[in-house]
DNA sequence: TTGTATGCGTTATCAC
DNA sequence: GTGATAACGCATACAA
């Protein structure tokens, strides 16, 4: 932890001025090239590296990112993991900093976040349709985009997944192999009346759907847990023998249908197919592999983190919103109904 | 973004000097009631935020660590999700920023986080027995703790899971169940010649498991995907037919393994046992669900920031090294042999 | 082409 | 008790 060499030592050692220095340091013309050639070999006899924060001072920004993710409201999956490593890896390639959230923060201490000059712009994660970070946000003018969306996303930067057209996509898989009796896990009741927006959109997804191909919903909820989606299951069927096949939207959940299931001496895909929106590591995970809606978490996080820097350093921003198209994968998990 | 208001609004509102201010807001003494009360009324009224970067310049400090994961360089698992997550959490707690670095970086770049004052300290992940990181920060001088551990640890503070021990463990329950025959599915070669810890660590405990119960050490090595662990088994299964029983390090070498095993007509766990050393999410989501060591990553994530903010703040700090008991957990994947 | 002076928002030293 | 004033390390308008 030597003493830190600065600007002034650089300077000195040149037998210039700190300005001369700084505007090497920055690229900036009229310099002769002697004086650029002599600050150039001050600085690297002196091994001199500039004071990010000294520089981010004067400028009045913070040169980092974060992102909220309240980890402990709603369980860990893996999903969130490759957002981050995506988000992380554009910030860096941009030269920002990322910060990482996992606690759900008060009012109060997300807008210091701001305030205090910690940080430029915030990525939010876990986005309900009415959400009280994007109005305290909007309000205060701070920059910040989404994973997810609000139903009103006026003059908002977003990337979600089309969760709605998944559930069609899935549906319509199902349906052609010639599933009639097609059933929905979602999430807990809690999410959905959070207004959670994958619990609420995959629901509109799956009405949709079964008003188009004539089915009857058969809408169930359960927390995402394998226990749980297992209880769930044994409900389910218990209730509607008839269903061949259902969807889920949670890799725990998957995994509860699948045994639930297969304790009934059904197999998977033989007597009964599934179908989770889930990213692609743990659909090969589970056995069967799951058939799936593609979670392009990495891509997503990159977007963000994009969107964001570009919100950050563009005069003119104009807000970006982005809805991906699901991509359905075929794996081993769903099979023509019986 | 409306403008700043700095300690110099306060004063000039409360009617004192910006000393004064600083004095209130740092709770130092040698301030009479009324100056205090009509500053922080104030500090209220023109809802005054102190400006984290000033401080921190004036300070020589940043209050913020970093975690190291080189991400691209391994492969996602969710292991190291958890560490993030307990991390942040301290730091956030401690009143640090929590940065993530999940691109390897050059040792340029990592020194620069120090001497550019962006970071007091950082989190290395992925040790091997000789790390270059290591080194480079020991010989700077730069604060940082290990999820892992080296060969030489003098003076170096880390938490890691004894990996020796786990093997020692595994071997140990699956002899009592009767095994004779049990063989280790290790990561990539690569990793082993590199020296990566885990790796290292897990050959040796169970050439001593070996050693101690009288067994033919049947080590193989594959990387960790589901389609390598897969054709692994299989070839060990080939040269070997009398294994009953593996060990292997990774949920996608498990299961690999799980598949291979079934694929030749044997059910797990009744004609072949399997253990693997997983976190918990992960061994109960794979079918069977799996006896596991448990990698309690969560908790190394927490000790491990709560060490480096130690380092950071205490002046007469001792190194911590802590290596965790391993902890089996057996669930569906073991049973006795046959 | 180069240098001087001032500001960024805070803390700390030292007077008063 | 309280208040100037000088750091912290850098950028930048303005001079020269």
């Amino acid at each position: 932890m030597s003493k830190t060499v600065t600007i002034n030592d650089v300077a000195r050692t040149a037998g210039v001025s700190i300005t001369t220095v700084s505007r090497i340091l920055n690229n900036k013309p009229d310099v002769s090239p002697e004086t650029r050639k002599r600050v150039l070999e001050a600085i690297v006899q002196l091994d001199y590296t500039p004071h990010a924060q000294a520089k981010n001072l004067a400028a009045g920004k913070s040169r980092s990112i974060a992102v909220l993710y309240p980890a402990h409201s709603n369980g860990l999956s893996e999903l969130e993991f490759e957002f981050f490593v995506g988000a992380s890896t554009i910030a860096a390639k941009r030269g920002f900093l990322f910060n990482l959230f996992v606690n759900t923060l008060s009012e109060h201490t997300l807008l210091n976040l701001y305030r205090s000059n910690q940080i430029d712009g915030v990525i939010l994660m876990e986005i309900h349709l009415q959400d009280e970070r994007v109005h305290l946000l909007q309000e205060n003018d701070y920059p910040f985009v989404m994973i997810g969306h609000c139903a009103d996303n006026e003059g908002l930067s977003y990337i979600d997944l089309d969760f709605e057209t998944s559930m069609l996509v899935s549906v319509d898989h199902l349906y052609k192999l010639g599933h009639r009796h097609i059933g929905l896990l979602s999430m807990s009741k809690a999410l959905r009346d959070a207004g959670y927006g994958p619990v609420v959109r995959t629901g509109r997804g799956y009405a949709q759907a079964c008003a188009r191909f004539g089915l009857t919903p058969l809408y169930y909820e359960a927390p995402t847990t394998i226990e749980d989606a297992y209880a769930a299951t044994h409900r389910m069927l218990d209730e509607h023998p008839e269903i061949t096949a259902m969807v889920t939207l949670h890799p725990d959940s998957s995994v509860g249908i699948v045994r639930a299931v297969q304790s009934r001496g059904l197999s998977i895909p033989q007597d009964f197919s599934l179908i989770g929106i889930v990213i692609d590591r743990i659909a090969k995970l589970i056995s069967p592999p799951l058939t799936a809606i593609t979670f392009p978490a990495y891509l997503m996080g990159e977007r963000a983190a994009q969107m964001l820097i570009r919100m950050l350093q563009e005069s003119e921003y104009e807000p970006e919103q982005e809805l991906l198209t699901p991509h359905l994968i075929i794996r081993d998990s769903t099979g023509p109904a019986r």
